[in-house]
DNA sequence: AACCAGGAGACAT
DNA sequence: ATGTCTCATGGT
């Protein structure tokens, strides 16, 4: 149905009006780990608030959140929302990371058995683990969310009701001839993502608007 | 003042 | 396998 040309037409014009993106916003691969799991279903600029939180109290560090009480936790992460099942899901995360040897032993496994291991933590959901193989741990993965759905079901590119796993295969299917797809994915991804900004906001939603930079309808 | 945000898990059907 | 509910603050 729509050919891989068509997926790099709209990564073109995506990249021709917003250009490169610089993400993931964070530091290190931990911190980069951290918002993943603190950004679900989550605005952005409630995350940094989280993580500012978390850097104040020097517990932007895994042991530091394991030992650190639930409770106590959750008070850091007021600002993000959904508190109490963050605060428990990062301490999940954090559990398993240092259980598995943290980043240095982790970037040796294969991009499969990595995201197999990352979806056994609780909390960590498909997007989330691609957000962190993606963006932690340079593994050409495609991350599909709500803005890549919406998108590209508005373009008429997949159905509203296909799943998760079929349209990341699909998606990676379409861009597998691309050079460097670590790169590609990384950009594609966050321009997706900024692009959101710009998103017709008519329900329903025009079927033509939501590629230009400006939706004047 | 409703509505939504870069989802995921528990649970019922 | 597929729906429905819940989690919660902050910005429009």
């Amino acid at each position: 149905m729509s050919t891989p040309k068509k997926f790099m037409q709209v990564f073109d014009r995506l990249y021709a009006a917003y250009g490169p993106q610089q993400w993931w916003p964070g530091d290190t691969p931990f911190e980069i780990m951290v918002g993943a799991v603190l950004t679900q279903n989550t605005s952005w600029t409630n995350v940094v608030k989280g993580i500012e939180n978390l850097k104040a109290n020097q517990a932007l560090d895994p042991q530091a959140i394991v030992d650190t009480h639930a409770k106590r936790l959750a008070k850091w992460l007021t600002p993000v929302g959904y508190f109490n099942v963050k605060a428990r899901r990062l301490k999940n995360y954090c559990t398993w990371y240092l259980h598995a040897g943290q980043f240095e032993e982790l970037a040796k496994q294969d991009t499969h058995t990595l995201r197999e291991s990352l979806l056994s933590v609780n909390g960590v959901g498909p997007e989330t683990a691609d957000d962190i193989l993606l963006y932690a741990f340079d593994r050409p993965v495609f991350v599909i969310d709500a803005y890549t759905r919406r998108l590209f079901s508005r373009l008429a590119y997949v159905s509203e009701a296909e799943k998760y796993e079929s349209l990341r295969a699909s998606f990676e299917n379409k861009l597998q001839k691309q050079n460097d797809k670590v790169r590609l994915f990384n950009e594609y991804h966050a321009l997706i993502v900024n692009h959101a900004k710009y998103f017709c906001k008519t329900k329903p939603a025009c079927e033509h608007c939501c590629l230009k930079t400006q939706c004047q309808y």
